[in-house]
RNA sequence: UGGGGCGUAGCCAAGCGGUAAGGCACCGGUUUUUGGUACCGGCAUGCGCAGGUUCGAAUCCUGCCGCCCCAG
């Protein structure tokens, strides 16, 4: 009797007895699951995991990953499954090329995506070699998201079968060679299904909570990992109406974000008031009416391609959990069909194809929909 | 110490004799491998204070306090 347990699909080339997979286990259902999906091909299965950041204060808290007990909890889903599991001390590259990032984005009056940054750095350019100096055929890891061979041979990325799950979004930066490499056996799961295969093999992290929020972020409060790597992170500043009337003081650029609503404790109004832009120069936060968020375009730098036509009509998503939009790109010009909303410089704009990833950029400005540009800084403006 | 107006939650504000709308802010929750958004829920035993009338007052009356405007 075979289920989708021995079915699932790692698209080896040589036959899966003589072949070597390298797991990226974080200690989570998603990345043990892939982990005995690995060992039922028949394949030699290495288990790593990379320490990422403190022991301390993570030890033992739930929805972490990557530290103290999710090490610990990879290590026992290996033994469970007889495959060699190794650790890797990386904390000192994440720290310098994710969370030193996370905080200068802030600085500089952007919001990061410190999701993006691992996976294109520690994930798929540190453990990616790693796997290759393993002699591995090919890197797993436990992203819902799909890779399927095109008519050309060649590997695309697409949208996880289970839209609700699809972790396209933090995976735009991959490039064609990595894609080429990497192999994503969730992709057509459902996550209900995830858990009902780690229950049904026993794996001691069935019911183990996903992880949300920042990985390396405690109690939610990234503000404080800023504070402390950027002491003057809380230097307040004005709050300032589009119309110029200064409305009052914020605490600290890093807390506000374009889009956001809450935080303001400026009362009073009729109409709620909302982030417009941050101006990191003058310390400045503008805020206005939600019209005022209307965004026609946004300029992106860094664009990846992963093959496909990106000249056309395509589908572009600025937030993880935005609809895909109707939108064009012209050069580094993403220009929206209809107005979008809450359009912050840091973040992804994700270009799609139905489900296929043609790639995407970082925003690094947006253009008013009425007609001004909107920058992190206020000097930026010179770029229209 | 002449005339007029106003004092309802942190802010704005409806109600004008029948047992405190709404918005903003704030708090909580849902959603979510980024930050936000959105949605749902909570938020004045109380209407400047003290008396009085009434079955019943934020609503009527009296006094006091405070603020604003006009006139001096």
């Amino acid at each position: 009797m075979t289920s989708d347990i021995d079915l699932a699909d790692f698209q080896l080339a040589a036959p899966a007895n003589a072949s070597k997979i390298v797991v990226a286990m974080s200690g989570g259902v998603d990345s043990s699951v892939v982990a005995a999906l690995a060992t039922r091909t028949g394949a030699e299965v290495i288990g790593v995991t990379l320490q990422l950041y403190d022991h301390g204060a993570a030890v033992g808290r739930t929805g972490s990953c990557c530290a103290g007990q999710d090490i610990r909890d990879a290590r026992a889903v290996a033994d469970r499954m007889g495959i060699a599991h190794y650790v890797f001390d990386y904390e000192s590259r994440f720290r310098d090329s994710v969370i030193e990032d996370f905080a200068n984005e802030y600085m500089a009056g952007r919001t990061p995506i410190p999701c993006v940054k691992c996976n294109m750095g520690v994930k798929f350019t540190d453990l990616f070699s790693l796997a290759r100096e393993l002699g591995a055929d090919c890197l797993a890891t436990g992203h819902y998201v799909r890779r399927v061979i095109g008519q050309d041979g060649g590997a695309q990325l697409h949208r996880a079968a289970d839209p609700a799950r699809d972790q396209s979004y933090f995976l735009f930066a991959t490039t064609q060679d990595q894609l080429n490499y990497l192999r994503f056996p969730l992709g057509n799961l459902p996550k209900g299904r995830v858990r009902e295969i780690a229950a049904e093999l026993g794996l001691s992290v069935a019911l183990k909570p996903d992880s949300q929020d920042i990985c390396f972020v405690p109690e939610g409060d990234y503000a404080a990992i800023v504070r402390k790597l950027r002491p003057d992170a809380d230097e307040s500043g004005d709050i300032v109406h589009i119309d110029g009337q200064v409305l009052g003081r914020h605490k600290g650029l890093i807390h506000y974000t374009v889009g956001q609503r809450r935080g303001l404790e400026i009362g009073g109004l009729a109409e709620p008031l909302y982030v417009v832009r941050l101006d990191a120069e003058q310390r400045r936060i503008i805020v206005g009416p939600k019209s005022a968020l209307a965004v026609s375009e946004a300029i992106l730098s860094d664009i990846n391609w992963l093959g496909g036509d990106f000249s056309g009509p395509l589908r572009a998503k600025v937030r993880s959990l935005a609809k895909p939009v109707a939108a064009r790109l012209e050069d580094n010009r993403l220009l929206f069909d209809a107005p979008e909303y809450g359009v912050a410089p840091g973040q992804a704009a994700v270009l799609y194809d139905g489900d296929r990833v043609l790639g995407g950029g970082w925003i690094d400005s947006t253009v008013s929909a009425d007609q001004s540009p909107i920058a992190a800084t206020s000097d930026s403006q010179s770029l229209a």
